[in-house]
DNA sequence: ACAATTTACCAAAACGTTTTGGTTGTCAAT
DNA sequence: ATTGACAACCAAAACGTTTTGGTAAATTGT
């Protein structure tokens, strides 16, 4: 069933049609009323190819998932489904097309963006994995692409964007360990230019400062995304530099399992001698042993935010909008109160 | 850049230009250089929605990714992430629209598929998570949709697939086990109306008859997708009903994982008086304590696979194909000796 | 040397929409 | 009675390709 079949069962024209379903002012409601139920009953939908030819707008979302470097571990892959999963409803109620790309090396994920962009017409984008300095952001002003950034990045003024509140839930573990009378507390982080990890950094000396806690030397460390095995070597070296360390954050999952294994190397009972809090964990939380502590963020919550604040901005006089998400501590028992 | 402008500079007409890019052998080999010299010097590349509307081909793959029932778990998805990370190349040198929907109900995964073909107009599909009887066969077969499965059915004759060779896998699994002197081998398995689960069943069932193993009652229980907490208290009440359980082969990950727990609940230790091997574990193996001895099978490689074969389809004679992938067993200390 | 075939190219139609730039008829204001 | 505004509709152009149905020139076969 195409428009022009549409139109003559209607006995009207195929303009008519067009923009009674465009939802136009100039059809009236009984017309518009009539025309949505034929288009009901013979289950017509405009063909979407020629749609987006002749607006010239493609209405398609694109999103490209490294599978490398921080992406190259499987738990990581989790917390980008719940992101997307958030959008889901949304992409199926607008009809947005909604176009996902892999890259395995970053060469393949700069063509990605061009390929996108140049080949596919999209014309809107959600960036994420922000770099504290992030190529990707010129190119896509360059083009005129829309896009929300999941993360914040540095080289940026004025934009839209969704993202944790990473110093925010550093202060709130921060907080959490103090309570719990731990002042020799360490940090194990990711590479800083990951801008994440670096907002993470700030809120971590920042909250040592405001509660006037000493930062003992070797308590900070940033490691690249590794296997745990490797973060449980370094971690294991930190903690015999400094054996007085009661409590460990831990910026990822995986280096979360990897103190899991340190401490087991040293003998260090988690939840009893040393205490353990991690960020996220939907994986860990149901595997390690033992289960750990964590700081968690709605997701899905940040995807729907997300893809909401890139379809307002088909508006005309539209604002640059941005949503934090509020983390939440779940206690799993991986931390002690510590008797000094 | 469009190809009117193009063939301007070439001097030639849209059709030469368009022909020539296409491969078509009415256009002379000295022209076709030219044409390609051209469209890459001035970045052109035809417009997709143009293009897909002038041909009537959408070249548009569809998958849809339920997440919800078993695959509501966060472990699961990596398998599929990996399956659709092998086919990234080919998805970016054949310029293949990917199309991907998410669905988190039975309801949404069938409105879904409807979309993806009434509306998005996809010419393929890959079907996955296959039931013994699944509707959506005779769906697409009604809506002459190219599609190849991901996993067998046993409502479709003549078809083209990828899968795991399941009872290859078991038979694998169950021979391990049987020279390691185990003969009271118990099952964990999903329930059979997944296909993959019913040929694991036929395989355990199979294995036991060739090595003429009696078959104790309650050493096979297949489970609905559930938390490893709840599949702990299942295989809890197994290991209590039939003491003399040597060994467990556990169709998936978290069952594995509630496996352990139940061990650790009764106080059996894993790789010493009980073993345990499960299916797959791209997540397990960086985290289970103690690390579980899997079956896994090259995801990747069946991914490729499917779009090779989707692909081909577009041949006039193409005879239906299929594509085994082969398991392999990766020790990881959690199967022991039995010594009876 | 001429017909038949092949090679290399092209103009115009087609794909199914949206958008532009109208027209017609009705009603209220003067 | 005329003008202006508005409501409701429409014909035709435009979007950028691919495909159809050619033609003219070059090559081959007899």
């Amino acid at each position: 069933m195409d428009i022009r079949t549409l139109s003559q069962k209607l006995k009207l024209s195929i303009t008519t049609v067009s923009r009674a379903l465009g939802g136009y002012s100039d059809v009236s409601e009984k017309t518009r009323k009539r025309v949505k139920q034929f288009a009901k009953k013979y289950n017509y939908s405009p063909n979407p190819h020629a749609s987006r030819l002749a607006s010239g707008k493609s209405n398609t979302l694109g999103f490209v998932l490294p599978l490398y470097g921080l992406n190259s571990n499987n738990l990581n892959q989790t917390s980008f489904f719940e992101f997307i999963a958030g959008m889901t409803n949304i992409i199926h109620s607008e009809n947005l097309q909604f176009f996902m790309m892999f890259a395995n090396t970053v060469e393949e994920e700069k063509k990605a963006y061009e390929k996108l962009i140049y080949v596919q017409k999209v014309d809107k984008i959600i960036l994420h994995n922000l770099k504290t300095k992030d190529p990707r952001i010129p190119f896509l002003k360059k083009n005129q692409v829309k896009f929300v950034t999941w993360g914040r990045s540095q080289n940026l003024k004025n934009y839209s964007w969704v993202d944790l509140d990473n110093e925010e839930s550093v202060n709130l573990i921060m907080n959490y360990l103090i309570e719990k009378n731990h002042s020799n507390i360490a940090y194990i982080n990711i590479v800083e230019n990951y801008n994440f990890a670096f907002q993470r950094k700030q809120g971590y000396f920042n909250s040592l400062k405001k509660n006037k806690i000493k930062f003992h030397k070797g308590n900070y460390i940033s490691v690249k995304t590794e296997a745990p095995e490797q973060s449980a070597l370094i971690i294991k070296k930190m903690l015999i530099n400094n054996p007085k360390i009661t409590a460990l954050i831990c910026s990822t999952e995986y280096s979360g399992v990897g103190a899991i294994k340190a401490c087991g190397a040293l003998g260090k009972k988690i939840g009893k001698d040393i205490s353990i809090i991690t960020f996220d964990g939907p994986v860990a939380e149901t595997l390690t042993n033992p289960p750990l502590t964590a700081i968690t963020h709605p997701r899905k919550q940040l995807g729907l935010k997300a893809i909401e604040i890139l379809l307002s901005m088909d508006n005309k006089n539209y604002k640059h909008q941005s949503y934090l998400a509020k983390p939440e501590i779940i206690d799993r028992g991986s931390v002690h109160y510590n008797k000094e």
